[in-house]
DNA sequence: GGGTTAACCTTTTTT
DNA sequence: AGGTTAACCC
């Protein structure tokens, strides 16, 4: 058999893992260095080559564009559809199996997926039930202790028996949320992992079928993998012990939200006789940029050490530009991206990397200026709205009366006279009676113990629901969907409201029933479309949903671009405080997290890279005089070119500086000036600052300052 | 029940 | 600053 298209393409490292014997194996893959493809075509090689059935292979990544990019890849290359591979995500595959197995895993066929919105507010309600306050008992807080002890694989029962209030109230709070979720069939992102691997433990037979019937088991970005995920993996494996997992040590970046790098740390440990492959040569970046990363991800300890190089030629040095403020950062970024883009290249090649979201804002604002289309990832998804939440509650509430979330959030929405006090009446019997509001409700109704003008509004909503109900039983998802919209009001509510947001959100709308019309079921299922709708909405929260494949600069904080890679990278806010940030620098051990995530912002270039900072920020309404990012003094100056003019760094306020000749607010650049305490200088660039006060940058004829 | 004002919060993000 | 959310008033 010809396997050249499966080993011609690969170097000799990746092709050692390609091919190498049955068996655990660690592939630790640099930046850039080809991770993806050594996966997808150990999957071809494996079931070309090995014949191994594709129903014997479970491949796991972390996000739906991945997997979706890797079924692709293998399809391609096996030039046949590779729908019979376990592909997809740990929720994903593990959702699969829980709607296979419900009744084993102790769920309900109709078991509904909370996202992080729905488990917030289903945590207040525990909490106004138990009557505490949410001021002392931050919800958030709880949502996220109770998410990590999840991660960890914690139940409530397995919590300490502390003996102060801040244990007693955690337990109180966790016990009966999950209390509530089991009682309506609620399964939050984290019950969804640990469900499944409680299902594997505890189910002999169950565990057998799978661990036999998954000859290899691959994994992405295992770097990433918490407690559980490892636990999963591990299980399935066990029978068979091919253990194929790729990752890159340097490149864990999330942590903060339950991954461990010690998995990958301590893979010989865990599968003693594991062969490990280290992948070093990166196709992607120049040889600067590639020896500035390797020097800044140097500074961290406990790595398992790699030497990234290439064959690529050293290329322009890193550029660094130090703003006065984040208005002259946003201001160079464009201008530079104007110039890129004059000399004949793609805006999509350029990407604006940053920390945290809200620096995305002035960079907008600049582009809008200057009239260069752009792209933000990250903020709220299609599936997030809240128009999209409250059509969604509607469908839900129709494929399962009892879904509480879904009632709590449309009951009144729009006003039909079903205010709080008629809630919390029901609310009270449903908690008392240990049934859902609805079933409450028709109780009500039943016992008529409610003010005439209160029953006969809720009794308009039982029918109403009731009715849409029996209406699309024989209809399409698409027709449901749109059915729903109109006949519940929904849609003339927001086409009623007013502004600008109004109309997005009854576009919204109407792209949902698109997206309905859109949403194929895979294979046969055994759950009806609209429960399938459902759940999906919520595992794959969209990235975006319909993609106008403009020529768009692309906008994203550091964490959303892993994976991706770009000609021109602009790596925005190098400050302390804000990168690394301010949170990570007072908990021990964040900071070499962040320098990973550094790491990754820069061997995402592939040809330039461009550093800024800016030495005046305002955040959150405050002006901040900043310090440069230690980050920047890891980076050996031979690879970066200072490009700011002047030789001093600081922005000078006027009240530091004379000029007899004129009054400062006319200073332009160029003009001579006395500073009390750099001596002479000359005016470089003027901005406004708050109140459009004038702030100067100076360059100084002597570096002594002279007072 | 709707509209207005006051209080609050603010890292990163997938599922 | 800006946005959301809760409390408050008519």
């Amino acid at each position: 058999m010809d396997v050249s298209h499966i080993f011609d393409p690969l170097n000799d490292a990746q092709r050692e893992a390609v091919a190498a014997e049955p068996g655990p194996l660690l592939v630790l893959a640099g930046a850039g260095s080809g991770k993806t493809r050594v996966l997808t075509h150990r999957i071809a090689w494996l079931i070309e080559g090995h014949q191994v059935s594709p129903f014997a292979i479970l491949a796991v990544t972390f996000t739906n564009k991945a997997s979706r990019e890797m079924r692709g890849r293998i399809s391609e290359l096996l030039d046949m559809p590779s729908s019979g591979i376990w592909m997809g995500t740990f929720h994903g595959l593990c959702h699969r199996l829980l709607r296979m197995h419900f009744e084993e895993a102790g769920l309900p066929q109709s078991f509904e997926i909370l996202d992080s919105d729905d488990q917030y507010r289903l945590i207040r309600r525990v909490l106004r039930e138990l009557d505490l306050d949410e001021a002392y008992w931050p919800p958030r807080q709880l949502q996220w202790m109770i998410n990590n002890h999840k991660e960890e694989g914690r139940r409530p029962h397995h919590l300490p028996e502390g003996n102060d209030l801040q244990q007693q109230t955690l337990y109180k709070v966790y016990a009966n949320y999950e209390e509530l979720c089991q009682r309506f069939g609620l399964v939050d992102f984290a019950e969804i992992l640990l469900r499944t691997l409680e299902l594997l433990k505890n189910n002999q037979p169950l565990r057998e079928t799978y661990q036999q019937r998954f000859q290899h088991v691959l994994v992405d970005e295992f770097q990433d993998t918490n407690s559980i995920q490892y636990q999963w993996l591990r299980l399935l494996a066990k029978q068979h012990n091919n253990f194929f997992a790729v990752g890159d040590d340097d490149q864990s970046i999330y942590g903060w939200r339950g991954a461990r790098v010690e998995n990958l740390l301590s893979f010989e440990k865990d599968f003693p006789g594991a062969q490990v492959i280290r992948l070093e040569q990166n196709y992607r970046s120049t040889g600067n940029i590639l020896n500035a990363a390797n020097a800044v991800i140097s500074y961290n300890s406990d790595r398992m050490g790699k030497n990234l190089w290439t064959e690529e030629s050293e290329g322009l040095p890193i550029r660094l530009y130090a703003a006065v403020n984040e208005v002259d950062e946003a201001r160079f970024v464009v201008d530079q991206i104007q110039s890129w883009v004059e000399k004949g290249n793609r805006r999509d090649e350029v990407a604006i990397l940053y920390r945290s979201n809200a620096q995305s804002r002035v960079f907008e604002e600049q582009l809008l200026s200057h009239g260069m289309p752009y792209r933000v990832y990250g903020g709220l998804r299609f599936f997030e709205r809240a128009e999209i939440k409250d059509a969604l509650a509607y469908l839900r509430l129709i494929s399962n009366q009892n879904s509480d979330p879904a009632f709590e959030r449309i009951v009144n929405l729009p006003t039909r006279g079903i205010g709080n006090k008629t809630l919390e009446t029901i609310r009270g019997i449903a908690r008392e009676d240990e049934i859902s509001m609805w079933q409450a409700t028709n109780k009500v109704i039943r016992e008529e113990s409610l003010p005439p003008r209160a029953l006969s509004a809720v009794i308009r909503f039982i029918e109403l629901i009731d009715q849409m109900s029996r209406d699309t039983q024989s209809l399409e998802l698409a027709e449901i969907t749109d059915h729903v919209l109109k006949t519940s009001g929904l849609l003339e509510h927001y086409q009623k409201e007013k502004g600008e947001r109004a109309q997005g959100r009854v576009e919204n709308l109407e792209e949902l029933v698109n997206a309905a019309r859109n949403f194929v079921v895979a294979e046969e299922e055994e759950l009806d479309d609209l429960s399938l709708f459902l759940s999906n909405a919520a595992l794959e929260a969209g990235e975006g949903q319909a993609e106008e494949w403009e020529d768009c600069v692309q906008l994203m904080s550091l964490h959303s671009a892993k994976g991706l890679e770009f000609p021109l990278v602009f790596l925005c806010g190098m400050e302390e405080g804000l990168f690394p940030h301010q949170r990570s620098l007072e908990e021990s051990g964040r900071l070499e997290e962040e320098r990973r995530l550094c790491y990754v912002g820069m061997t995402r270039a592939m040809q330039e890279l461009y550093i800024c900072y800016a030495e005046i920020r305002r955040l959150y309404g405050r002006e901040h005089y900043t310090q440069a990012s230690r980050f920047l003094t890891e980076v050996p100056k031979e690879y970066i070119e200072d490009i700011r003019s002047s030789n001093i760094s600081r922005p000078i306020f006027r009240s530091s500086i004379t000029n007899e000749e004129s009054p400062l607010a006319k200073l332009q650049p160029g003009r001579h000036v006395r500073h009390q305490k750099f001596g002479e200088g000359m005016v470089d660039l003027v901005l406004r600052g708050r109140e459009n006060m004038p702030v100067f940058r100076l360059t100084f004829l002597t570096l002594v300052p002279s007072g």
